[in-house]
DNA sequence: GTCTATATATTGATAGAC
DNA sequence: GTCTATCAATATATAGAC
């Protein structure tokens, strides 16, 4: 059995890092390797990505890069944790006193910025995704359920009160989540699609501009 | 710098494999790797995936599976070639001659069903893209370009004549593209939220309604 | 065609000098 | 804290017996 997860090598007892205050010196150097290895694991995922290559875009040695983050994963397990309360922060942002329309507009707006502008933590959550989530499995069944079961009750409700039209709120919210995502996890094949006289920043307009006259009216026009 | 695409060991060039025709038993033991290889590299990706893994999956060990495919990539290459064209055909099939609404409705149920009976290809194709398509972006520019460039003048062509309400075609079929892998693609998460007592098979169904519900009509409700 | 044994490179992690 | 050197495990691929 191979298992990918498993720490290598020889006994290896995560080194106990004293509890002192850290340094400003040491909040650099981990900031420049969390960095580094942001675009390393979001790229290739986390066996695919390696220490050395983490280590080269940090600009230092791997074992100098080894003595802050004493195993792989510790540094993988970082940067999850660091994401996922910016990843859901727009989702809590919607307002269940506010409008109903509006309050999607701007959840969807908010969602496709962050597409925008964190496109490595959107493909470091896609890949995790891919793989099973094995690591945040717990995370999804436990607070993100939580979440999404409080939103869309929200949700449900603007529908009962006639205020949006009646659909089920879970696809909603995945329906949001994927047409957002989509801009920074397959920007590849986007810009490749547009092709280069298309694909500067202005897809990311032309995206809020659809997607907003998608989730409002649909594509079937209106008789009279 | 580490290439991971590089073949390595001694100099390895490509066993030459004798073009006579593929006896019967060869082709089953071929399709018994690719269908094990498929497990591995959509759950893995590329470098994540093993060969040791694969043949393991196929029953198989390891100096037999690199009888037949005697590079990892060979495998890859043809799982990539092979799914490609299952890929695409939904939107080829969209015919300019249809009517639009049933067009659109159609290849959204057709490209969701696809998630359901070909998720791991579906995983596969994003594990591509996530890492930049490295290995088909030549694909992507060619051979896909054309076939959206063709596919946008159909709808945009329906939205002149008034079928259809005005919309980017090209982000339209990312939208289409977008929430009906995103069943495939992020099951994980979708199963984790929907909880276990909604994770039957039915999700595909509430999917379809809502993704039809979402593309006709959008989420305003109509005055009146 | 299939297997055991093995060559060679890469990788995660450690040892120990400075 | 940082570096060079190196270990042990893993991984791709090959050699050669049967």
């Amino acid at each position: 059995m191979l298992e990918s997860d498993r720490p290598k090598g020889r006994g290896t007892e995560a080194r106990q890092r004293k509890a002192r205050p850290i340094t400003r010196i040491q909040r650099e150097k981990q900031d420049l390797i969390l960095e580094a290895a942001l675009d390393v694991f979001s790229l290739h995922g986390f066996r695919g990505a390696t220490i050395d290559q983490i280590a080269e875009a940090a600009g230092m040695s791997k074992p100098n890069l080894l003595y802050y983050f004493p195993r792989k994963e510790d540094i993988h397990k970082r940067l999850m944790a660091g994401m996922l309360d910016i990843w859901l922060a727009p989702l809590r942002h919607m307002d269940s006193d506010g409008d109903p329309i509006p309050e999607i507009r701007s959840y969807i707006r908010r969602k496709l910025k962050m597409s925008r502008d964190f496109p490595r933590q959107s493909r470091l959550f896609a890949n995790e995704m891919l793989q099973g989530a094995p690591r945040i499995i717990d995370m999804l069944e436990g607070e993100l359920k939580t979440l999404v079961d409080e939103k869309a009750k929200v949700i449900g409700g603007w529908m009962d009160e006639g205020k949006l039209n009646r659909a089920d709120p879970y696809h909603l919210i995945f329906a949001i989540w994927a047409t957002t995502q989509h801009y920074a996890d397959f920007d590849v094949q986007v810009r490749a699609v547009l092709g280069n006289d298309r694909s500067g920043e202005g897809r990311f307009e032309d995206a809020a501009c659809f997607l907003e006259q998608l989730f409002m009216h649909g594509l079937k026009p209106q008789r009279g």
